[in-house]
DNA sequence: ATTTAATTTTAGGTAAACCTAAATATTTTA
DNA sequence: TAAAATATTTAGGTTTACCTAAAATTAAAT
């Protein structure tokens, strides 16, 4: 199976389970894929043989260990390009996605761990997302939903669940960046909106907006 | 025909066509992409068809306006890559090769414009190739053959000739970097080799390093 | 507990990029 | 300039990742 193909599945199965506690589906692989679920099933049996998952028939696959170090791989190398877009080359959050899509397949060690260093060794990508060391391991990111949050609370924006460059643009209009200190003056029953003050500005955010939007203690 | 295999046609191509002026052989592609020759044959004739190279059977091939345009652009994105490699990331010259390989693949107009800022628009690549614009135009290299020199002259090294890693590290050991000034205090007619003086020391050059350096006047 | 619905797999096919080896051109040499 | 040598193309095959559509399995609903 060639390296980018598997990759690419890998990367899907990791990110469908974690969502799906079961593992992924043919399906939903099929999906995220854009192929057909008849190619997915075809290929699962390939990755099964390579080693990289855990598959049986007619049920949800896992990775293996083997599978979940690569997928950690893949996406640190994801999330460092994206850091270096934004920091170095100064795109903006909302564009860096496509190209982090192919520069996360180039593989050299040496080059992502001194990309890793050039660029001081983040703990996070541009959208809060936490980026694995050179183990694999993940550095737990202390968040909770904009939504689960009380009334005068005031919180710091650490990442979002929503990637869409629509949604990333809101967030810029409204000033929201990671690291934005945000107030919540009023929160409205009927549909689930809230008023929020950030910086000297107030506005409300739908529930699907907050919904979106994860938030931690601001340590000043 | 897949991007990622049309551009190292391309490119094979085009660098054949710098040496042959008559243009590239179909053997000599085969050579450079490691396939068989029949291969090439039918690639050529896609290429062909997609416009992208001037091809009459049993004719040696050049790049169509078209192909040659490509051509620059992974050039481009090739050389500007490494020269990132070598002044971001620390990498040495010897070493860069296979990763821009694969980074020159990258097809973003914004990321290689805004890559070629971050690096200050560097006119040549690590190893003194020249570096295309944005609109495929080469500067020229103001260059002649360390061999092509006289006695006593005092010169800069531009470029080289030759890119395996060990010719390069040899390089390094003799302290010979671009823009290294050497003084030719000896030339010995039995077997082409001369004398140098580089920084404090003298090295003797065999004729088969000599030929691979190029040198211009050196610019105070 | 069947039947129905949804999902997954399998079977048979296509297209691209490769291969080998035979056939055809071209070039070189005698 | 004809034969030999070299280079290129063509013809027929393989493999991989995709496809469609039929068959099989699992899950849901009556």
């Amino acid at each position: 199976m060639q390296p980018r193909i598997r990759e690419n599945y890998v990367k899907a199965i990791y990110k469908l389970c974690q969502k799906n506690k079961e593992g992924a589906y043919t399906n939903d692989i099929a999906l995220a894929l854009q192929v057909k679920a008849g190619t997915v099933s075809e290929s699962l049996k390939k990755l099964s043989e390579e080693g990289f998952i855990v598959y049986y028939k007619h049920r949800a696959v896992k990775l293996s260990a083997k599978g979940q170090q690569l997928a950690l791989r893949i996406i640190r190398r994801h999330r460092l390009w994206e850091v270096f877009l934004v920091e170095k080359l100064g795109f903006g959050w909302d564009e860096i996605h496509p190209m982090a899509e192919e520069l996360e397949h180039i593989d050299f060690d040496q080059l992502t761990d001194r990309l890793d260093v050039f660029l001081d060794k983040p703990s996070v990508d541009p959208h809060g997302d936490p980026i694995p060391d050179k183990n694999g391991k993940l550095s737990k990111v202390n968040y909770r939903n904009l939504t689960a949050c009380s009334l005068h609370e005031y919180v710091s924006m650490v990442g979002i669940e929503n990637h869409q460059p629509s949604f990333l643009q809101l967030l810029d209009q409204l000033g929201l960046r990671l690291g934005t200190k945000l107030l919540i003056k009023e929160i409205i029953p009927f549909d689930g909106s809230m008023l929020v003050k950030i910086g000297k500005k107030e506005f409300y955010l739908s529930k699907t907006v907050s919904e979106n939007i994860l938030v931690g203690p601001h340590k000043e």
